[in-house]
DNA sequence: CGCGCATTAATGTCTAGACATAACACTGAG
DNA sequence: CTCAGTGTTATGTCTAGACATTAATGCGCG
């Protein structure tokens, strides 16, 4: 019944008491030596696990100063996380589908350049047991993925068959929220005007764009939902 | 000219093969014997290296399986970053203030149960450059932060008076968007019914409710963006 | 007093072993 | 053919050392 390392052990004990606010930002943990001593082990043992707490952040670590609680971190530290459309309805136990809406092969416009000079513009409705969820505006740069020209989208939604051809290296996220306007009211059953939350996703591959999206989530309907604790990345 | 440590290296050299995608997800990484014979050294600074590219969910390892380069999230993996409304706007330029709107001590009611007994309920609003940027609701419960029944929030806003004095230990975040009700468009000077997004906030300290928070932004005036690439956490 | 230098206490890295453990692969019995 | 046992392989943990690096500290000199 052994089960857990005694590295693990050691850095649980430690973090259990600066959860549970025994040891305090700033406090000052006992050194590698004497947790060697209590433990009765070899100081890598000990090593590791401090090492695997300051690479999460729980504490900080300075030669000759000694490793103290870290004062957490002011900014951000509150995410939250945003999932494939498909997961989310299947995770609900709803039937996912979708509807290719439009499809066009046009050239780029002006502010779109990053895509290059040619794109495939898709309008798309995703539905949860057939009720409209999410209306989708997307681009997708044939520089950056010519196979997009030829790929069915009425079997596979342009978000998983991106997912699968096109790995990216960088993305931007942003939310707001926004009134329906005529066409998104219109796929979405709702009146114009209602407000909706609007996801747009820009991904890159090695500086060339791949593709825009937005995606038009009913503001009833709808809520992004992130729980976490500081701890865990 | 040495300063980077070989373990450093080691992964440093494996994560690019990953990151230019010469090793695809799946790839089976050279055992530990392998690289060691490559590299020269112990099993202990190979290990290590992977180790750490593990812990960062870059490769799985499995005993006797071997290390393979790990299929990116499906779900997660794309992240927004909630910033801390007083940051956000000085992070812009712009001059933070606040007004406390109102203040009331009250039992808490049925839906509120985790708040414990009694709260504090407040609305502030946030101003950048003195224009409305923000109208909060803020509930604070009395059982977790009897302190905040004394706390002067004319001159600090609540959140940040929560961070100073009231760790967390969990939270949830939820981000919707709502209509603008009268409340709030007066306080935002709004349309009622103007789309906007909300911001719902509710943080626990082992297990016992500390706050519930709804931050309302202007939908034209604010959106929540992130930038990120999928290797670094 | 203040400045520079040596001391030394702490972490950082690394080695060459050892044994433990998980899981794939094979083999022989039924 | 199937299943249980067994061997093998790769990772997981741990040890007892060694030397490197960093920076706080104290000390002596001017």
């Amino acid at each position: 019944m052994d089960q857990e390392p005694l590295h693990r052990r050691i850095a649980g004990d430690i973090e259990r008491r600066i959860a549970s606010g025994e040891w305090r930002p700033g406090f000052r943990i006992p050194t590698e030596a004497e947790l060697t001593a209590e433990y009765g082990c070899a100081r890598m043992t000990v090593s590791r696990a401090m090492s695997d707490l300051a690479a999460r952040g729980l504490v900080v670590r300075r030669r000759r100063a000694g490793t103290v609680v870290a004062h957490p971190p002011v900014h951000s530290s509150a995410l939250v996380a945003i999932p494939d459309i498909q997961s989310e309805v299947e995770g609900r136990g709803l039937a996912y589908s979708h509807r290719l809406l439009g499809r066009i092969v046009r050239p780029a416009s002006e502010d779109e350049e990053g895509l290059g000079g040619k794109v495939v513009e898709l309008q798309t409705l995703h539905l949860a047991d057939d009720l409209p969820f999410v209306f989708e505006r997307r681009l997708i740069s044939l520089t950056a993925a010519p196979e997009a020209e030829a790929a069915d989208f009425t079997t596979q939604p342009p978000g998983g068959w991106l997912l699968a051809h096109m790995p990216w290296t960088e993305a931007e996220h942003r939310i707001s929220a926004v009134g329906a306007d005529h066409e998104t009211a219109a796929g979405l059953g709702l009146a114009d005007g209602a407000p909706c939350l609007r996801l747009e996703r820009r991904t890159w591959r090695d500086g060339q764009g791949v593709t825009w999206a937005s995606q038009i989530f009913p503001g009833a309907a709808y809520d992004l939902v992130a729980r976490f604790s500081p701890t865990k990345g």
